[in-house]
Order: C-alpha cells, then structure tokens, then sequence
DNA sequence: TCTAATGTGCCAGTAAATGGCATAAATAGC
DNA sequence: GCTATTTATGCCATTTACTGGCACATTAGA
C-alpha cells in the first residue's frame, strides 16, 4: 500500500501504541509485520509520537528494541456533564478526609482533570465545588440516629442543588414534627456521615440548614435560583468547615 | 492550502471539536473561517466525525445551523501508575460512603475508567482494590485519640503496601509500650476516620491488626512478600467490613 | 416566492505519505 | 578487533488521498 485515509492512519497509530503497551520489549521487525508497513515507515511513527511526548525509549544493537515506559494512560474516557462533576467532587472530598493512603497524589489528579476541561466549563466547575465544604465529624449521638435516606429522593436533591432548582421537601425535625417547605440548595455541608443542605427557606424567610436524612420527600419545584453569597449564610452552621 | 499533513490535520480536527464545544450554535461559514479551510472540506470533516460517534446536530435553512449535544468530554487525560490507582480507590471509597449526592454515576464511572486500562493491567488493579476493605465508624472513644499520621510515614507504608514490600514499625500498642517490628501489609481496612493494616506480623509469626496512625516511624525494608488469601486474615478484627 | 442555510456529486491539481535502497551508528558475542 | 544484529537517517520515485471549486439539491424561515 502507497498511501492511506486520514483514518487508516489514525487507526494504525492507535494500535501501534496498543502493541507498545501490550508487551514490554519489541523489535521493530515484528513490530513492522504486524501493523503491515514497511520498517521506514515504522521509524517514522515512532519518530512522530515521540516527538508527540510518548515516552518511548529504544536500544540499538543485538538484544535491543522498542519499550513504551511505565506510564499507564487513560486515554479517550468519555464523561458526560454530571459524571465529571462527581468525579471532580469524589476527589476533592477524598483530599479533605486527609486518609494516609491516598493524599499524595489526588492533587495532581484534581489538577489534571481540571486542565482537562474546556477553557469556559472551568469557572463553572470551579463554583461547583466552591457550593460544598467538609466539616469535622459528627458527634456520637448524632450518629447513632443516622438513617440512609431514600434513593429516589437523593437523586432530586441532587439534581435541584446542581441544577440550582427549587425543591419542596417534607422535613421531620428534631422533635418529629413534620413541615412541608419550599427551599433553594445554596450549599453542602458534610458532617461525617451525615450531609446537611444550606438552603434559603421559603417558609421561614430565612437561612435554614437541613439533615438530608431528615428530608423524607422532595419534589423538584420549576423555578430557578441564583446564587447568594456564602456569607449570608455563614452563621447559622457549628464551625470546623473548610471549602473545598 | 492544497494539501495537510497527518499531524496538521489531526490539530485541525481537534480545533473543530473544540470550537464545537465553546460555543452551542456555529454555522459552517464562521467554522470554515475559523478553521482556515474550504465550506466542502468543513463538511467532509463534519462528517467524518458524525460517523465516528461525535453527537453533532444541525439544522438546514434560515437560522440553522451545527451544534454539538450536551456531552462533555475529558479527553487525552495522562495519569501515571500510582495516580490511577489512587482515582479508582477514590472513588470505590467513595462509593462505600453512599453520600446522597454521589452514588449515582459513581459506578458508571469506575466502569470506564476501568475499561479505560489496557488489558493487561484490569487484573491487577482489581487485585489491589480487593485489598482494601471499607468498615463501620469507629466508636467515639476510638475516633476521639485519633491522631493523624506523620505524612512521611504515611508515603513509606503506602510504598509497601502497594508494592508488596516488608515494613519495619516502630508501634505503639493500646497500653502505650512501644515495640519494633517487621510486617507485611497485606490489607487495608477503613473504619472512619481510623486507618488499619491487617498484616502478617514477624515479630509474632501471626496475623496482627496495626492501627496506622500508632505507627510512629516505618522503614522499607527491601524483601519483597506474597499476598496471603483474607481468609487467613478474617478472623482477628470486628465484624462489618465490606469489600470493595 | 425569495433567501439563507446545510448537504452532495464530480473533477483536476498537488503535496504528503509510502517503500526501497544505501548507509550510519551502536551494542553484544566471540 | 571482527561480525552479526538492531535501531536510525537520508534520498528519490511513485502514488493516492486530500483539497478547493463549482454546480445543484434540500430544507426552513420570512
């Protein structure tokens, strides 16, 4: 073959770096079987990508050959919108919990993925995760009454926080009373295990803060808020909080 | 310009995608401006990418034009060997927490990510988030002498832990005596906040649980060991563990 | 109906990619 | 030091995939 497609190429590169990961050593004639070229061209694409960055190394002479190093590559990973916005939220919140094992790194992974984004999804994403902050944790007491709350009603939560939706939510206080209330999900506040909502509330005219264990319904209610500042609700919550 | 090269027209492309991406609405005069090529080449790549997969809309007639649908996409992310494996125990933590806001796309985020990994490397990335086990909270007496690690202790055990290499401690037991001793750190378990080492003790010949923030210095030591099955391990802490 | 927009078919020019060959350069074994 | 092996580079002729231009079809709004 003389010449080939945009996409022929492309496809050849690809599985060019898929031989260089699938083993570690490689001679290039058996590199240059398998992709169907000639060894010219061969030197060529591996010329290309490592002008690319690839860290490819090579040693010449009897025994040598071709080795893609250590590197592991995640490369091509499709996310949608909510689906980064959790990865990046996930990470953030893990760095805060401070766990021997894992703080190294997460910042640089952070960064990356960050860097990933597009130029103009970045502030947004940045604001995002401005809206939660981690605390210390909960007392014992206020653990022991903790309830996983209900699936269904988390995922409307959830949907109205990031989508800055109203909700309406039936709320069992600490005395049992139960109210029905319209809120705007201004923050997050987790408490270990228990995760709070610092909301405006609609019945009380006021800042409120809500267990999101105690909220036994919520209905996603169509009017949109905007954002109030952080301070007007700064107040109303124990201290030991720190944004993320 | 009659003619691009590979790498030219792979930059060419990506623009595209990424001009797409900045702005929800372009009609093809303004991206074939943008992009410094003729209407009939603009839409020859426009095609292209539609048969690749990329969501793209358009609509004919006055006041049409060509968008790309809600995807957001995290593309040519290069994490290295310890960060992966740090994301994906992130976010398999995370998911353990069941926080109301995350659980949702979690798993289907583990899912690519994992499916991101050459083959080769799935198999020991599941291995190594096999040994590690999410617990229950600890009790408030345990939580209230927790004391964080030293940082640098902390990246020497993470060493050995992931790389399988013997650990010299010095560990401060219960009762306050302190004791030197060689172990292997086979597994992980979280009971939060509190971190633990469920290792194969030297120094006992038998299977111990370290709580890591007791451990006061930790030192490589060069041999290297072989997982033990957790069944050996099963039966010398609490119950409540979950593997993750 | 007119206008503005996307979409398609065809053709000729050309530059980029390819393969082949020769040769350099480095390494290991003897 | 000699030879075999393997990566690396330069040059040239061939070819073919890409490009732009033009004409025209199609769709939708004013």
């Amino acid at each position: 073959m003389i010449n080939t497609s945009f996409e022929q190429r492309t496809e050849r590169r690809n599985r060019l770096i898929g031989l260089l990961r699938s083993e570690t050593y490689w001679k290039t004639s058996d590199l240059r079987e398998q992709l169907g070229v000639s060894q010219r061209t061969l030197m060529r694409e591996l010329a290309e990508l490592k002008r690319a960055g690839y860290p490819i190394e090579s040693e010449r002479g009897r025994g040598g050959g071709i080795r893609l190093n250590g590197r592991w590559g995640v490369n091509r990973l499709q996310l949608n919108h909510q689906e980064v916005v959790e990865l990046i939220l996930s990470l953030a919140i893990m760095e805060s919990l401070q766990s021997p094992l894992l703080t190294s790194n997460l910042k640089a992974i952070k960064q990356k993925l960050f860097q990933a984004f597009p130029q103009e999804q970045r502030s947004a994403v940045s604001n995002l995760r401005k809206r939660i902050m981690i605390g210390s944790n909960a007392g014992a007491d206020t653990v022991s009454r903790y309830v996983t709350p209900e699936h269904t009603i988390s995922e409307s939560i959830a949907e109205a926080f990031l989508e800055q939706y109203g909700l309406e939510i039936d709320y069992e206080s600490d005395s049992g009373a139960q109210t029905t209330r319209v809120i705007e999900a201004h923050y997050i506040l987790l408490n270990w295990p228990i995760w709070y909502i610092t909301a405006w509330d609609h019945l009380r005219e006021d800042s409120r803060m809500f267990r999101i264990d105690r909220i036994k319904n919520a209905r996603i209610v169509a009017s949109r808020f905007s954002l109030k500042p952080i301070e007007d609700f700064i107040g109303i919550y124990t201290p030991y909080y720190q944004s993320i």
